[in-house]
Order: structure tokens, then sequence, then C-alpha cells
DNA sequence: AGACTCTTCTGTGATCTATT
DNA sequence: AATAGATCACAGAAGAGTCT
């Protein structure tokens, strides 16, 4: 018999396994013998209806029982839910939807994650930050999947809380898992808030955190928002370096100065455990981060002030704004990317408090926050003094750098 | 109900790199 | 050289909200 080996995603892998518990299949390897059955009674001109009135349960009862020829008896409605979803491409809308019910978090999972991110006194033994690098490189963009800033946030805090406790700064493949995980279960948790008061897109407070349960996701929080490092040992910095709040020295992954005071700033998440903020960062967090993409973000800074400048001339629609600003990236990047970019740097801007997002029916346009001639005052001011560090040329796009 | 806009972020597949 | 595993860019699915 031959022997087969797939890869399957793990939401995939779950719902597998969730019909598996439930009783509705005796293994893995009887539901994955169902599906083939299923698609090839497909293959030869069956539908769906005609596979889920023949019925299929009980297939590996009846599998052998008949001279070793399998029963092609598909019965349940996911069946036929399958067999609909795996033909070649989908041409209408899906047979089902996977039900987004949050997976709950244990008390005591929350207990202990929020125990490892409580900010602590720094005494004689913890180690202390560096200073950024004056001559990191500054030029790099930072990636439109760094949609939200409060990621940043607690992997400043769970640095300084760790290495408080350790008594030294870690090394990132020791500790990128449990960060991801803690990460998670806060992604997790906060899904949770976000559904209990009933959180419109904008509002939400998980957004931009991974899930328990979803290692994509975990993947993307660590090699965007904190660093990924390969087998050849080489690290790519993530957005906490480009904002200059972290830096490796010598693989290990240090906070700077800024980096510490920041992840000691109260936060109404991680500290006062509020269910009901409004906002993942509090406005001091949000004045720490603009000041900081001000005086040590060069390249951020541009980038804002050209989405600011272009909404500040009346450009505030998503295709407006799109069109003004997109000449002003690099050449050699697609639609796709400049548009990946623009959106990432909205929700930044938004999520600074230095743009709004106004939803008028299915439409949305952009208004300037409160503080936003302040912000171009100095930006501008600092382009014209480093006209260097503004240049907006060819320089390569998100993480993809390698450390000094 | 279906279409539509916009945002978020996962999954895909080509390519690169390391290991055997 | 062959194979396995890692990486990357980005397409497009999914979700939310609303309109027709």
């Amino acid at each position: 018999m031959p022997l087969l080996a797939i890869n399957l995603s793990d939401k995939l892998f779950v719902a597998i396994k969730d019909l598996l518990e439930k009783g509705q299949y005796q293994t893995y390897e009887s539901f994955l013998e169902i599906a083939a059955f299923n698609q090839l009674a497909l293959e030869r001109g069956a539908t769906p209806a005609e596979i889920i009135e023949r019925g299929h349960r009980g297939i590996r009862d009846n599998a052998e029982s008949t001279n070793g020829v399998h029963d092609q008896r598909p019965t349940s409605e996911e069946t036929a839910a399958k067999a609909t979803a795996t033909t070649q491409k989908r041409t209408g809308k899906p047979v089902a939807r996977a039900t987004t019910e949050p997976r709950t978090v244990a008390a005591q999972d929350i207990e202990a994650v929020f125990m490892r991110l409580a900010k602590t006194v720094r005494g004689e033994g913890s180690p202390a930050p560096c200073k950024v690098a004056a001559d990191r490189d500054i030029g790099d963009h930072v990636f439109g999947q760094v949609n939200r800033l409060f990621p940043i946030k607690l992997a400043c805090r769970w640095l300084a809380t760790f290495s408080a406790a350790e008594g030294k700064w870690p090394k990132l493949g020791a500790i990128s898992d449990r960060m991801a995980d803690d990460a998670a279960t806060v992604g997790s948790l906060l899904e949770q808030w976000d559904n209990e008061a009933s959180r419109k897109r904008d509002e939400q407070l998980s957004t931009g955190l991974p899930r328990r349960g979803n290692s994509s996701s975990r993947d993307r929080f660590l090699s965007q928002f904190v660093a990924r490092s390969t087998r050849g040992g080489e690290i790519y910095p993530g957005a906490i370096c480009q904002y200059g709040l972290a830096k490796f020295v010598d693989s290990a992954i240090v906070l700077t100065e800024q980096g510490l005071a920041f992840a000691q700033t109260e936060s109404p998440v991680l500290d006062t455990k509020d269910k009901k903020t409004p906002t993942a960062l509090s406005a001091d967090e949000t004045d720490f981060l603009v000041r900081q993409v001000l005086s040590g973000v060069p390249s951020e800074r541009n980038d804002m002030q050209i989405i600011l400048a272009a909404v500040q001339e009346g450009k505030t629609t998503p295709s407006d704004l799109t069109t003004t600003v997109q000449s002003k990236f690099p050449r050699e990047w697609t639609q796709g990317m400049a548009l990946t970019h623009i959106s990432g740097l909205v929700a930044r801007l938004a999520e600074l408090r230095l743009l709004r997002r106004q939803w008028q029916g299915r439409h949305v346009t952009y208004e300037l926050g409160d503080k936003v001639d302040e912000f171009l005052k100095v930006s501008r001011t600092k382009s014209a003094m480093n006209d260097d560090n503004g240049h907006l040329g060819n320089e390569r796009v998100g993480n993809r750098q390698r450390p000094e």
C-alpha cells in the first residue's frame, strides 16, 4: 500500500481534528481516505448531492469488508462541503465558512502571561540598555504588514521584564518561542475582549497580534515585529529595531534607552488590564512613539510626512491618496507593494492618532489628527536639515537587512 | 441576497540555502 | 548531486460594514 505524506495548513488540520474529536471520524487516515473517495466520485461525474444521498459514514467499518474495495458512500454534510471546496477552482461562494469563535484562554494562562509582562523595578542586577547605533541603516521602510504598534510595546515590555529577571539580555533563538507564545495569549485574550465589547474593525485591540493555535500568525509576529533568524545565523531585525527601540548586540536582543523607557510606560492593557480601554496604546505611549519617529526614525518620519501632506492637500480617499503618493515611493515597487505599504502607514498613523478614518457607508475618508501640524513642522525641519536621511530612493523594503 | 469598498493577514509557490 | 527545509514576495481570501 503506498504511503503518502502531505502538508496541511494549521486551519485545515484543526478543522479535521475537531471532527475527529466529535467522533465523526475514527482517524485522520479515514477522514483523508473518505475525502479522496469523494473527490474521485466527483471526477467521475457524481454531484455533491448524490454523494450526500449515498452517504459515507462508517467507510472504515465497511472498508475492508468487500475484498479490499472501499465502500464509496460518503454521507455527511461536511464531506459535501469538502468535496465542493476541493474542486480545482473556487467558482462560487463557499459551501461553509469556518466558525471564528474565539479560543478561550485559561485564567491561569492569562495570569502567568501578565506576570511575565508586569512592569518590574530594575535593580543593579538588571542589564543596562544600549544606545542607538549612529550608523544603523536608516533608509529602510517599515514593512506594510506592520499595521499596529502595540505588538512592539508588548515585545519591549517582554524583553524588559525578562532581562530584569535573568540579569542579561537574551539571545533571540532562546526566547522567540516564549515571547511569541505570550503574544499569542495576549492576542487571543484581547480578541475575547473585542468580542465582548463588540468592537468594530478599526477599534479592535487584538489586531496585529498573533493568536493561540495559529503558528503562521506567530511567525508573522516574530518576523515583522521582532526579528527573524536564519539557519545560517543571520538576523533580520523587525520593526522594534527599525523604530530604534532595540538592537542586536552579538546576537542578543538589547533594548535601547528609548526602548526601555517605552517598555516602562504605563499600559492600559498590560498594567491596568482595562477591558474597556478604547485603544491598546495610551496617549502617553503614542506621544512617546511620535517623538521617537520624529527624532530617531527618519525613513518612517518621511513616509508619514508624505501621507499626511497628501491628506492635508485634500487627498482624503484611498484612491486619491494612492495616486498621489505612489510616485514618491521607489519606482520598482509594484502597485501591490505600494498599496501594502500605504495601507500599513495609514494604519500606524491612525494608531498614533495622527490620522483618523471616517466611514461613510462603505467608503472611507481620511482626516488629520490634532497634532499633525506640529508633526509636519518638526518633520519638515528635520528633512531640510538631513536631506540625505530623507531621501526615498531605492532602499530595500521592510525588514530585509542584515544587522551590523 | 448579492455587490461593493476597504483592511487585515494567511497561504502559495518559486527560489534560495543547508544538509546528506 | 540530490534532497529537504527555509525564505520571500505578494495574491487573494476573509472579515467588517454598508449599499443596491
